[in-house]
DNA sequence: CATGAATGAGTGTTCATTCAT
DNA sequence: GATGAATGAACACTCATTCAT
């Protein structure tokens, strides 16, 4: 995706991201249905192989089978179709491991396991990560939509360093919102180094020494049971 | 720099970072180096504004009052300009503190002064921290030089560590590479969530937390003279 | 076509003939063959009005009443379009007269026959002829392309005269191949030089002339049947 | 000098060679005429590497080692340089064997020698002779100035062959005003074949073949002395 | 619903020529 | 005379979007 191509020039105009807020609704014929997620395929394969500015709504449906105009039928913009792909992609991040937060009574294994957890999924979207960065950094209404999404995350991480704190398990000296953002941030920025700009850290020091700088940070220690 | 706008479209064909790796001299002439210090002024009021994507090179002649033409007597493409204005700013944010890395002898009280610079510098540059973001998530070169450069800056960090570890100041079981990586992650990390992203965090409540992260991560415990 | 014209400036960059060497593929749509066709008359007329340089795209879509956009739909660039014209041409070069080669038993008379019919298709074509000396004096590729063709051409005719002089009508001291090349040079040039340089000699003395020339060059004699 | 190249694309606006035609007046200093002298015989290299159309001023100019805007203190436009270093040439062309035509009373040594001798000076000015070519071709007005110079060589060889004629030495049944220009412009094109366009052919067979062929053409017959 | 041809706004880039120094 | 910075007209080309079939 360097801009350095002279062959696949920027796109003009856009309806933002802004407007395509709102999806429509589905189509109700199987055979939409169909179409419609060939589509979405499609744009995933295009948006991940040249970035979301390179991508042609040509190519898009090209790689779709279907004509230019259908496009429309389907979506409004390729905001839209970026949308529906990351509701997509979004859906098959939680799926496969549901237990992704293993209830384990060891706090520090429970943090290894959500690291762990974290780079692995990472890596499995890599692609589709570092598109969500370019998107972000590209679109103010996207980059704000995905600041709010973190925010929940973030929270339920305070939530849990909080019980920690109370339980006596973490010290009680830092600000419990604070540290979940800072800590979950260099966790993503560790994972993005990795995955997307291609440091060659090994993957198991990786979650050691995150684990390790997450767990002293916060000044756990394991209740000698 | 929404892509909502309907009115500014992007522009199209790029010369790729790759290509303007090697910048051109600079004019001999009084005149000449006045018109090309006038028009990175004006490709930086341009850029911080705009975005990189959305500055058209007209914008920036005419911000800097000069015919559309002359534009090339100085640059070849928008990223010529862009790495010009890169280096001033560089050449910015590194002249006003030298003392940036204060040298005193407590520990923590360095690494707190160190963070509360960064964010300050940060601040002061935000808006051209975010454009180097975009930039970096659009075009592949750039983004791999971006990579290089920062690993010096790590590397000195590193180097702090172990020389902490073998002074028994900070606990030696952790990869001090490796954690100066993920903790100088952390700190840019929370900088651009809270500058460019637009995180309402105070300052004075980060400096701290960050400090305390830090601190706490690698063990540091102040020799008690 | 005079450099004179202030009015129409020549158009800049171009892809080439050796990338334009691949034609794309026709459109399927009756539609699209209807458009496609009114886009190359359209050009053929422009380029023999304005010749090739000072053709500019806009004219030809003007010309055949579409948008400038629409013409990227069918070629990639002015060259393609020419070789569509060129083939176009050609086509209707060969067609009329199929019998352009009359078989006749005296060789006189073929000759003349020949060279009459190459006069009047020159002076039929006489401003794609130009055109086409133009182009090939612009591009190199073009230049060779048209070299190549020639020879073939050529080759006949050295095979003509080879098989006059095994029947021992013509002379045989001569080079075939060289004497085929120069005296089909010969009227090529002469052809050129009336109907594209406006030299204003009587077409039934050039033919006269030149079979004569090319008679007694070859030493042809009329077997005394 | 492909128009491949997207780099040297074509220059806009030009005087035109009817506005060239009558050059000012020489420099009249030493200086100046030195600086004169540079300038052309650097646009004589640019246009011999690059074609007329390619050429830029700006690279004759810095091939001569002055400023681009000294260039319009000797000519007024491209054309015009063009035309000074047309008669730099042709000054050159005559100048080094004044006896080009040798006077020899065989009438086919002599033509043999004036083809030879064409053929040797087509070889040495070969870049030029193709440059020639492109601008007549581009250029009407120099088209025209061309053809009509290019007469006063027929009339020259037509004398010659009346004059055969009248000795009884060449037929007399041909029209000797288009012999000369057709037989004329055969080796003309047979020059511009071997040289410009690039076909292979052995020089003395060159030679041999077109001096047979003009010998023949017009029947000439050695006087049996 | 699908098709794919048609649209057209919009900007980067060139280089001959001018002119203030 | 020389310089070289500044000019500015001009056009090819792209691709999201529309719409007649």
């Amino acid at each position: 995706m360097s801009m350095t191509s002279d062959v696949s020039p920027r796109p003009r105009r856009s309806a933002g991201f802004a407007e395509a807020a709102s999806p429509r609704e589905l189509p109700t014929t199987p055979r939409g249905l169909r179409t419609r997620a060939r589509l979405v395929e499609a744009a995933r394969v295009v948006f991940e192989r040249d970035g979301f500015l390179d991508a042609r709504l040509v190519d898009i449906t090209g790689e779709a089978g279907i004509s230019a105009g259908s496009f429309y039928t389907y979506f409004d913009s390729k905001e839209e179709v970026f949308l529906a792909v990351l509701t997509e992609v979004e859906h098959e991040m939680l799926h496969p491991d549901v237990r992704n937060v293993p209830q384990g009574d060891d706090p520090i294994e429970s943090i290894r396991a959500s690291n762990r957890g974290y780079l692995e999924s990472y890596e499995r979207f890599a692609r589709f990560m570092g598109l969500l960065e370019q998107v972000a950094s590209i679109d103010d209404d996207f980059r704000e939509r995905r600041r709010k999404r973190g925010e929940a995350f973030v929270q339920r991480n305070a939530r849990s360093i909080r019980q920690l704190q109370e339980k006596g398990i973490a010290g009680s000296d830092v600000d419990a919102f604070l540290a979940a953002s800072f800590l979950s941030g260099m966790v993503a920025r560790a994972a993005y180094a990795r995955f997307v700009l291609g440091e060659t850290w090994d993957i198991d020091a990786m979650v050691e020494t995150l684990t390790q700088l997450w767990v002293d940070a916060l000044k756990i220690s394991v209740p000698s049971s």
